[in-house]
RNA sequence: GGCGGAGUAGCUCAGCUGGUUAGAGCAGCGGAAUCAUAAUCCGCGUGUCGGGGGUUCAAGUCCCUCCUCCGCUACCA
């Protein structure tokens, strides 16, 4: 039996609207579980959103509605963003659920158990008025001398009682960790980072606020709320039913894979694991930083107004296409760049012209001319041989390896690489030609390339799910023979073909896309 | 300042442990074909591989140095 995958986005802070770095980084994780479901792995794959915190009540207050309302709406964007990219997410974790506050509290308690809490004091610059703390470098001189926060309230000195989690004990632990799992945190740069950081030293970390309360509540001390993140990176315990026994929890746990972005790598290579070896909970195996992604160079921000909607991309584009730019561009693991040209450019070149076409001028063709009957496979032709071993190890071994190993946009440049083998091979052979001299070769290379088309389909799946089933529906292979398994199998096209299967007349699956006026 | 990345054709980038004339895609130019979504296929690149120095029989590929850009340098997430 394959082993089990259990896969996790960080999970979203929702106090606005999703944008595309939102919609990047589920596209990315749904990939890669559904490439593992694909290869046959039970997969559970986690997302949610993060709600608790003072800048999610803040936003609450300015909108003028409970924060508890707040947080549903903006949830709720948020399930429909992945909805609407097609994300096959198993289960959408809310933090606000009351299994998460257990959850939470129970972690709380081991962590406490072991002996790893301690009452203490904070202090800091803190602004009533925004009711937060700022950092002394962030502060600016008023007029009068007095020192005033970023947003110009006043700010004075504030000690208030928290809870300590002894951080600095687990140095040693987490870089002996860090060794002995060499693949714990990628890509390289992150872990380079990371492991500074902490050779640098830990100091311990406050881990409750008294100052507002939205948030789980510390249990026994119900003035305070736990600090958010400690909240947020124990979503990925609730998702499996921590802290019961469950099922799902057995099979799963420890986690495969946290893919989060890059500005949240501490917490997840520091924190997380030092949360988890105090609380007795074995740590996941690896956390991947993805990058950002820049818009004409530029990073997205509210000021610069380019923050884009995920759902007027997927308007404007459709949502496989966005999926496959995006995957496809941008080398997983960096930041990447987009534009409207570079997504129309890269849609057009590879799945309108590149892949589309080969399967509208391949599949037009057999309907117009044999009638949809499926021709007859050849006698295994040096051409036709050299296609298929080509298109196989791209779709059997190299992307698949690629995906393995998280270089998704080197495993799709495979794919491609067959796909343009498929087109270099179809006007080599001419079957349009053939058809006039000699019938049965015809018939052969038709049918070369009907096995080839499917199983090119069958390799992208991860990445355009849709549009691939649109067309392993159109050529009639089985819902049950679509997995990484089928693509073993050599007797499919054999078996559809003495089925009695005809092909309809198709329709082109990615239609080209215009440049919009002005994007 | 310290640490870590990056700087390769007009554009986006591959080039792992040093070794045939430095590659791909896109864009551009020329040609072929006409089955297909005017899509496809073939041909065409004299690039100081950021600058300089060094090691080596041999260096984008190792060492030193300088320049530029980016990230991290703790308790908002």
């Amino acid at each position: 039996m394959p082993k089990p995958f259990y896969i996790t986005t960080a999970i979203s802070y929702p106090n606005g609207r999703p944008h595309i770095g939102h919609a990047y980084e589920a596209i990315a994780t749904d990939a890669i579980a559904r490439f593992q479901r694909l290869r046959g792995r039970e997969v559970f794959f986690l997302t949610g959103t993060d709600e608790h915190g003072l800048k999610m009540a803040q936003t609450a207050r300015e909108q003028g509605v409970e924060p508890a309302i707040f947080a549903e709406q903006m949830s709720s964007a948020f399930k429909q963003m992945d909805d609407d990219l097609n994300i096959s997410y198993d289960r959408f974790i809310r933090t606000t659920e009351p299994a998460h506050h257990r959850a939470s509290q129970a972690i709380w308690q081991a962590m406490a158990a072991r002996g790893d809490l301690y009452l203490g004091r904070y202090e800091g610059w803190y602004s009533v008025r925004d009711e937060a703390y700022y950092g002394e470098e962030e502060l600016v001189a008023a007029d009068t001398g007095e020192k005033l926060s970023p947003q110009g309230t006043l700010v004075e000195w504030t000690v208030e009682e928290s809870w300590f989690f002894r951080l600095s004990a687990y140095q040693e632990k987490l870089l002996a960790f860090y060794e002995a799992n060499p693949d714990f945190i990628r890509p390289e740069s992150r872990r380079n980072e990371v492991l500074r950081f902490v050779e640098g030293g830990l100091a311990d970390l406050s881990i409750s606020r008294t100052s507002f309360d939205w948030g789980v509540k510390v249990p026994g001390s119900d003035n305070h709320v736990m600090y958010v993140w400690l909240d947020a990176l124990t979503n990925y315990l609730t998702g499996l039913g921590y802290p019961d026994d469950t099922e799902s929890y057995r099979t799963f746990w420890p986690a495969d894979l946290h893919i989060i972005g890059k500005d949240v790598v501490r917490f997840h290579a520091i924190y997380w694991p030092a949360f988890l070896m105090s609380a007795g909970i074995e740590l996941p195996k690896q956390v991947f930083g993805h990058g950002f992604l820049l818009h004409r160079g530029e990073k997205m921000s509210k000021s610069l107004g380019n923050v884009v909607d995920p759902a007027d991309l997927v308007r404007a584009f459709g949502v496989d296409p966005l999926r496959y730019f995006l995957l496809r561009e941008v080398t997983f693991g960096q930041d990447g760049g987009y534009t409207t040209e570079a997504i129309v450019n890269r849609v057009n070149a590879d799945l309108a012209n590149s892949f589309g076409n080969l399967a509208q001028r391949t599949l037009s063709f057999i309907a117009r001319n044999c009638d949809g009957v499926l021709p007859l496979a050849g006698k295994g032709a040096e051409a036709d041989e050299a296609l298929l071993k080509q298109v196989r190890e791209a779709c059997r071994t190299e992307l698949p390896q690629a995906f393995e190993a998280l270089a998704l946009s080197q495993g799709i440049e495979a794919w491609l690489r067959a796909v343009f083998a498929c087109n270099q091979y179809i006007d080599a052979e001419a079957p349009w030609a053939l058809r006039k001299t000699d019938p049965e070769r015809m018939n052969a290379v038709l049918a070369t390339l009907y096995e080839a088309i499917a199983d090119l389909a069958i390799a992208i799946q991860p990445v355009i799910p849709a549009a691939a089933a649109t067309l392993l529906d159109a050529m009639g292979v089985p819902e049950s023979e679509r997995s990484y398994a089928a693509l073993e199998d050599e007797t499919r096209y054999s078996r559809l073909a003495a089925s009695g299967f005809t092909l309809a007349a198709p329709s082109p699956i990615f239609p080209r896309l215009e440049m919009p006026a002005e994007g």
